[in-house]
DNA sequence: CAATCACTTCACCAATTGGTGAAGTATCTG
DNA sequence: CAGATACTTCACCAATTGGTGAAGTGATTG
């Protein structure tokens, strides 16, 4: 299931600032690793596992890495969230059309 | 954060697919155990997860055990990827923009 | 060419996770 | 009251995860 592997991409903090500071544009593996407490190896992997889930592109400048987010990759979730709450609105439509007129069905 | 235990309970596929039942109505642990190869130590704990995360309510109803969802629990991914793409989606107008009218900027 | 910089790969570790079977706790049924 | 039912709790296991330091690779700089 590519959805659940995009949510277990998205359930470490690190890996959840790393998405959010792409979304304001694209940043290098030293610049993703700077404002977090954590080594150059360790954002390596968390990139890797966003790479994997598809979410993050990765290219290579010169010796430095750039990464950039692929936007895609959420409307995915967005689709799923979607087809939920469209459940239960019709629920929550349907409850409120017993409540103003209780005589149908 | 919140959010990040929110992705963490849905980043398993039977997870996902309890909360997926459970926008369609109630069911106890046995009726979610059910269709997933799996005892129900496993499913008291996957279901402890997502109440946890705040995403399941748990009522007890004589022997059995009834399980909902609490949708209010989903709003926060909502809003999260709404602020996501409210920045690539200005990203992108303004660069229609730069594209309908070169002349600007 | 030597040193430095920006990573990546490797080997390893501790903690967490998803699963099990066995035993325990209420609740209902005959 | 004696099962049976619907779980939960417990002890355990194997696999995965997030982290590290050390060593390796390739581009840049003096």
């Amino acid at each position: 299931m590519p959805l659940t592997s995009t949510f277990a991409a998205l359930a470490d903090p690190t890996r959840l600032a790393i998405v959010t500071r792409l979304s304001r544009g694209e940043a290098t593996m030293g610049e993703l690793a700077a404002p977090h407490r954590i080594t150059l190896p360790a954002m390596t992997k968390h990139v890797g596992v966003l790479v994997d889930a598809g979410m993050v592109k990765r290219r290579k400048v010169g010796r430095t890495v750039v990464c950039s987010l692929r936007p895609e990759s959420l409307s995915e979730v967005q689709a799923w969230l979607g087809d939920l709450t469209a459940y239960w609105n019709t629920t929550i439509d349907r409850l409120e059309d017993l409540l103003a007129n209780p005589e149908e069905s």
